[in-house]
DNA sequence: CTATCTGTTATATATATAGTATAACAGATA
DNA sequence: TATCTGTTATACTATATATATAACAGATAG
């Protein structure tokens, strides 16, 4: 796996996971129906404990981007994925807020700050162009 | 004052305090040389602990955007305000990657996710603009 | 000088979250 | 029958958050 983990972040290492596994779905390294490895083998592979990963598995499972079959474990959502719900941009909109306004008082204008934004989407995208 | 708290949130105390003064900054209500309500009597109308309000306090002091006379407590800063630092470029970047990956994910295509930036960042400016 | 206001520091306590550690269960598979 | 899956339960530790009291030093107004 592409997982790399900080464990001296004050970013919980749950989140660490849910946020490295989306974006493995948005730069395409993960596609629908892409086994994810057992709680215990990532446990593992990762130094850390099953329930760390299981928790970060069933909030994505919990908003609909993964799928469990009892059958071959956990796989990437084969159906469709979860769309631009209005909670979703409510939360985004919640948590974008602050940032921008610690930019603005730093000085930021609001097109470089749109610029940045845009420069971060981008990088995570074009991270699955060359695989 | 203008804060409003919401203790439910998950979101600490103190950090919501943070963002709301420095959206107070970055629309213009709070303007340098501004005075702050003491620790004691915002902690009294927030109806919070006087500690509370000292983190936050110490949180923007430590960032420079406040500073502390002995003589009239603590006031907006007056002298440059911190800037565009990279420190600050990294940190806004780490805390973009997560919700740029899952909007990704969603469906949300880069200059609907640039746009919905810009948007917070104008509404933050704009709400200081009719006082 | 005294009383009162500042921020600051020090303790102590309660609560919630994060992470780990073991163990066990039911379903599926070879 | 083993062995794999996710899941659940319990217990424990550590840390972060928030509160509660108390005290200190500096500044200020009476």
């Amino acid at each position: 796996m592409f997982i790399e983990l900080d464990l001296q972040s004050e970013v919980p290492i749950y989140t660490q996971l849910v946020e490295q596994l989306l974006e493995g779905m948005a730069n395409g390294q993960l596609k629908p129906g892409d086994p994810l490895p057992s709680v215990r083998s990532l446990a593992a592979d990762l130094g850390i404990n099953l329930h760390t990963v299981n928790k970060a598995y069933q909030v994505l499972k919990q908003d609909g981007f993964l799928q469990v079959h009892r059958k071959q474990g956990v796989v990437i959502q084969t159906g469709e994925m979860p769309g631009i719900t209005t909670e979703f941009q409510e939360k985004l909109a919640r948590q974008l807020k602050g940032m921008a306004a610690e930019a603005a008082v730093r000085g930021m204008q609001e097109i470089e700050f749109a610029d940045m934004c845009s420069a971060v989407y981008r990088q995570i995208k074009e991270q699955g162009a060359d695989r």
